[in-house]
DNA sequence: GCCTGGTGAAATGATGAACAATCCGAATCG
DNA sequence: CGATTCGGATTGTTCATCATTTCACCAGGC
């Protein structure tokens, strides 16, 4: 379905081989693409406060671009859920709530369990990309880049539900972690948190590693998932309290 | 306000609780999401089979709606994996070749396995929407509605997702068994077959309420998904080789 | 004969303007 | 003081238009 749209009846050759990646890189994606990609950015890092109104004209204007292609910009992040849209009313920064959280975090455990799983009897070799998003973290954590250890945990955890193999399942997964980096955009760890944070990641990567049994990977994933799930939490319920005390 | 008063500021009452169905439908239907409606019908039914193109022009000029529409529409069903977009090229109704139907299913090993370890420890009552469905497909297999069976299937998987609890899981889940009905929409199975299939969700549901471990249960589940799955790897091939064929 | 290269039609991508429908807030009235 | 009504603002939808790209067809050279 995917597959570069070459010749339909002859064997691959090794010409399509070589130009196979980029095949794929030339395709430009349309400027609602562009355009929902520069919001996302906006949204993610925190510029864009959940809940914040996104009206289609002005947005058409600072972006210099028309409003049908602010509109489908707006269906694509829509789609991801990093923006709600209510009939007549417009787009807004999604707000998560402490509901929408659990929701996510039942479904992380069910994929990342299933995926530790996975893990435990890889090929050595799949898990170095694990590895290597661990050590990112350490190292970020090391220099004070607090952002750089959120991207790291997200990569990890992207990682390791990727060993499970399924296309359908990275990019719904990866849907879930932009929803909750409107809260990640929102928090302000410190640095010997932020070490701890990634010293754990690292220690998570070595227990798979040497991976002992299934159900021993799929309790340490479970049991790495709970301080997250509160800490995230109680970040949503902190910012609804001072979005419903601002309201008012 | 001039037809039925959706009123806009009062609180809730039961006058609105009577009407809740129908506001929460009457709301959701922008002509966009008509539209789609009607070519998500159009291609789960099989009028549309799967390669069809679908030009902007035509479809607007034969649905009576703006070409902005139909595109949001398209834009709406190519998220959901219904039809595929090409750049410059157009929409197309989706193709599921083989790697799509592995892809598909390993996803449901993971979450139909973790489903049916939550229907072990569910309240009886919670399960009394699966056998429905599948008393329904034991029905409309008695009665030789073939399509009736296909529905019941479907709904039957749906609702066992639905013991998790996620709304995006279920959302999730749901677009896939979309994209499974591009190839259900193609198969006719006998009678026989189908009476088999009805009985067999029937049996699987009586092994869930009787519950016995968690681990036998995701062992039925991933047992019946098997036979499902090379069945419709198998259509995939067909219709691949078909279209191939029809290509050339 | 097959491949390379140009040409033109057709479809899409994107813009701008326009009108109707709707929501929100503020002024108005009892 | 509360409910109603009115007007501005925003969205939903359509139309017309132009630029780009793709594809199919045809010509030419090896």
């Amino acid at each position: 379905m995917a597959m570069p749209a070459t010749n339909g009846s002859v064997a691959p050759t090794e010409v399509e081989a070589a130009f196979d990646i980029d095949v794929a890189a030339i395709r430009r994606s349309s400027t609602a693409d562009q355009v929902a990609q520069v919001l996302r950015a906006k949204i993610t890092e925190g510029a864009l406060p959940p809940g914040t109104p996104l009206p289609e004209v002005s947005l058409a204007d600072s972006l210099g671009v028309s409003r049908n292609t602010i509109r489908e910009a707006l269906r694509i992040l829509a789609r991801e859920g990093l923006v709600e849209h209510h009939l007549h009313r417009g787009a807004f920064v999604a707000v998560l709530d402490e509901e929408d959280i659990a929701d996510i975090f039942r479904v992380r455990r069910i994929i990342e369990a299933s995926a530790a799983e996975a893990a435990v009897d890889a090929d050595p070799e799949r898990l170095r990309p694990l590895r290597e998003a661990a050590e990112q973290m350490v190292a970020a954590a090391a220099a004070g880049d607090a952002s750089g250890v959120v991207a790291g945990d997200i990569e990890f955890h992207r990682r390791l539900v990727s060993l499970l193999g399924s296309s359908r399942l990275n990019r719904f997964f990866e849907g879930m972690q932009g929803e909750l980096w409107l809260c990640l955009a929102m928090v302000a760890r410190s640095e010997s948190e932020s070490q701890a944070m990634a010293a754990k990641h690292l220690e998570l990567c070595e227990a798979l590693e040497h991976g002992s049994s299934p159900t021993a990977a799929r309790g340490q994933i479970l049991d790495h998932l709970v301080p997250c799930e509160v800490e995230l939490s109680e970040i949503a319920r902190d910012l609804g309290e001072r979005r419903a005390k601002l309201a008012r």
